[in-house]
DNA sequence: CGGATAGTTGACAGGAGTCAAGGTATGTGG
DNA sequence: CCACATACCTTGACTCCTGTCAACTATCCG
């Protein structure tokens, strides 16, 4: 659970560290830089560098001097705050295309923990990179519009899904956002450990496990690999979960 | 709690329409159009037009084709979505300087219903003139973004403080929230309905009633009038909720 | 003064947290 | 390859929280 990061660094370091080339990343059209063309990317981007990053690494902590936005290329993050008891809880799921920090980098410092559920493969844009080119290129701040769209939709299908009612409903309802966010078919969609389930639902591990025991033994949910499980299509209707363990 | 509007109309209806004042409209600098000049807001925003609203009134409903961004100047809206069970569930309350509709603008219809908690002063701006002058200037989209940051500060927070834990927190922490975002003084907090606060904590109303009875009891609610109450500052030290029921 | 809507309270039942014990994985070192 | 340590997961028993149902009261209007 414990994750580790270099404490004297200012920020997480990168296993294989290179400089990125942005024109030829696969997730360009759905990350920052969408609306710049190839010759300008090429230009100014020297200061971005992709690199990864093993499962449980530190991204940045709550209240670490923003310097930085990063650009989710494959994996899946966890954005961590406290509730007000101060147990953690998961704010957000992040997955492949996600701007990670955006929300912090003109606050000074980081307003959650950013966490690597999986390895990562991550872009660092520093800040001041960020900030010039936005000053430039109105563009640019059509991207930024457009990700915090996408956070707005994700915020309220959270709200709206994952914070209300009962366990036997919401358990479903994160099963399937996890298997969206990470992209993974419903056939082998790897899960998280289940206390980090459990820190999205702000429930306890041990409620939580009771609600996978019964899915699993009604048959809707069945481990294909460790941490990977395939899950029957009636699980959930998406848009509206109905209840499948008929409590 | 049923609201009424004009049905054969595309749009809320104002009492006491008029073509905005925006050069010396009192929230500019929280509202859009913080970043144009005086000169610029004069001569471009005819299309924009001030009214009243009664308390109640649905400002637009969910799937409504969403034609126009509104910005409050005075009261407070509750923007209402469905939870799993299409129960209705309250994602966001607006106030004075925020918003209205922004996530839905380039979305085709509006993704939630706005409903007015109290008699209301807004603003409409049509898409049109959003669009039209989002293209000659990217300091709107500046304001754009800023907004869209408030958004996401205001979601983690309701998911952080009032969406986990027991109801003996998250009522005093909703009644701090709600004075926050009315700017109420904590010695005259003005309360929507019980069932809207239920709505937001996703609990029943006798569950509300409840909790109030208790704070009420220990001293630490007061009603001083109608809707309207007086809590101590025990209630809650910000940031951190405590119990202040002790339950 | 009714009639409607909103809020309150009690009794009860079911859901969910907590504590404690035992089981299963995963990894390390011999 | 096995033994062991550690973390993670599961299950049961118990208690407490919270929703539901129902009756009652308060408030607001015309």
């Amino acid at each position: 659970m414990a994750a580790s990061r270099d404490p004297s660094s200012p920020c997480v370091t990168f296993l294989k560290e290179r400089e990125s080339d942005c024109v030829h990343c696969a997730i360009r059209a759905s990350a920052l830089f969408a609306e710049l063309d190839a010759a300008e990317l090429d230009q100014r981007l020297k200061a971005i560098h992709n690199g990864l990053v093993r499962s449980n690494t530190i991204i940045y902590s709550k209240g670490d001097p923003a310097e930085a936005v990063f650009t989710l290329r494959n994996g899946v993050v966890k954005l961590v705050g406290a509730d007000a008891d101060d147990a953690p809880r998961i704010l957000r799921i992040l997955g492949r295309g996600a701007a990670i920090g955006l929300e912090s980098i003109d606050g000074g410092t980081y307003a959650h923990t950013a966490v690597a559920m999986r390895d990562l493969n991550l872009c660092r844009i520093p800040k001041s990179a960020l900030l010039s080119l936005g000053g430039q290129h109105p563009g640019l701040l059509t991207g930024l519009a457009t990700k915090w769209r996408e956070h707005a939709y994700w915020s309220e299908r959270w709200i709206g899904t994952l914070c209300t009612g009962k366990q036997s409903t919401r358990v479903p309802a994160l099963i399937c956002l996890l298997a969206e966010i990470s992209g993974d078919p419903l056939s082998a969609v790897r899960l998280p450990r289940s206390s980090d389930m459990a820190d999205v639902l702000g429930c306890s591990v041990e409620g939580l496990s009771r609600r996978m025991a019964k899915l699993k033994r009604k048959g809707l949910l069945r481990r294909v690999a460790p941490w990977t499980y395939s899950c029957a299509p009636e699980l959930l209707t998406w848009g509206r979960v109905v209840d499948p363990l008929g409590e």
